[in-house]
This record gives structure tokens, sequence and C-alpha cells, in this order.
DNA sequence: CGTCATGTATGATGTAAATCGTACCTGCTG
DNA sequence: CAGCAGGTACGATTTACATCATACATGACG
């Protein structure tokens, strides 16, 4: 079951609610710059996002609900990391879908 | 570019249109159902699908347009095929994505 | 030719989503 | 303690989308 902060667990997970959180362009560009640099951990303030800060939270909450993000509350800041071990069980051809997508981007 | 129907190149194709097409229970179930034989064509009210007329031409339009299917118009109807070939080159995990869901939707 | 089935086009409607401003909370730091 | 920076919560707005009803086009079939 979902934790307080609302991460599913992997066989929560929802192929719908991941597509529809990857259809954004903005939650795009999170998960692109998390998978730059595997286990990277990085602050909701480490991301050039064209948006205020409330719409940032809602896009970082979007995808921690979808799955595709792990966050920590430290009480004044929050850690973003992508969940590899748990989207490499669940969908292991979605991170290398996303993956070649990165490299196109270049 | 794309054609007078609307079907984009595979070069065309965007990963975000992608997703937000699949983001729809309904279209993945068209996906889904085309995925089933391989090179399959089947008409349009060849899927059990719970909307109206309108509504299901809304939905291969979707699809259509994002690069999934390929329809050709027979005038007085339509048939609708997987873009199989045109997915494999463009975007290849996205196919075992799917057929990996459709596995698991048993 | 009239009718029927398949599908599209258009306009309306309801709902979901993206965005923002503002207020608030939390932990540093002077 | 007072201020500040990182984030969240909430409400408002605006836009996008899924859905449908209706009207229309097309080709088959009697």
């Amino acid at each position: 079951m979902a934790d307080e902060m609302g991460h599913p667990e992997p066989d929560e997970m929802e192929i719908g609610t991941i597509f529809a959180a990857l259809a954004d362009p903005i939650r795009r560009r999170i998960v692109l710059a998390l998978m730059a640099d595997r286990d990277g951990i990085r602050h909701c303030s480490a991301f050039d996002l064209p948006v205020t800060k409330a719409t940032r939270t809602h896009h970082f909450r979007v995808l921690r609900e979808a799955g595709l993000i792990r966050q920590v509350d430290l009480g004044n800041s929050r850690t973003n990391q992508l969940r590899w071990a748990d989207l490499e069980q669940r969908f292991p051809d979605l991170l290398r879908l996303l993956a070649a997508e990165a490299g196109a981007a270049e």
C-alpha cells in the first residue's frame, strides 16, 4: 500500500498513470534530468523549470504518486530520486525507452 | 511530413504525444487488441468499446495522429493496423513495454 | 431509388489538469 | 528572536480533453 507520502509499491503502479505522468514535457524533463546520473539525488530547486514553486510542487507530486520518483522529506526541503530498481522490476522497458529518448534529446 | 489523414512519419513522432495517447484506457485497449495478432487489420467497429461512435472516432484519430496506428479509408469504412515496423524503428522499447502489459492483463 | 451500416464533423457539456498567487510551515542563520 | 529560503496547501482561473447528440457523407444491398 502507498505510504503516507503517496509512494505506491511496485505492484500498485499503473501503466496508465505512468503514461499520464510522462505525457507532460516538464515532468519528462525532471525524469530525464534524474536519469542523467544514476542514483542521483537532487533537491526540487535543482531543476531549471519555467514554472513557479506551486506548479513545481504539483509536478513532483504527480511523479511521486505515479511511482516514478521517490521523495524524502528533510523538513524544510525535499530530495528526489528516480526509482530505478522498482521501475526496472515493474516496467523494465520503460527505463530503456526513456533512456533512448534522453540520448535522442542531446 | 504527415499525410492528408494525419499519419506522421516515424521521425515526426513525439514521445509526449505517444504517452498522452496511451494514457487513456480506451486507447490502450485498442492498441493492445491490435497487438494481439501481429499485422492484424481490424475495422473500427471490431472493438468492444463502451463509448458511442463519435467518441470512438475521436480515439482512433488520437492514435492515428500520434503515429500508433495506420488507418486506411475504404470510403464506407476504415481499417486499423498497428504501425509495428515504424514503431519498432522509432521506439523499439515501447512495443516491448506494451507487450509486457498485454501479457500482464490476462 | 430508398434504406441501412459505418464512420466523420461539429457543437455542447462536464470534468480533469496545468498554472498561478497567496498564505503558511519548517529549518537555517545571523 | 527575526528574517529568509525551500516547499506545501488551498483556492481561483484557464485550458485541454473525453463524451455525447445530432447531422451528414459514403458505399452496400434490397
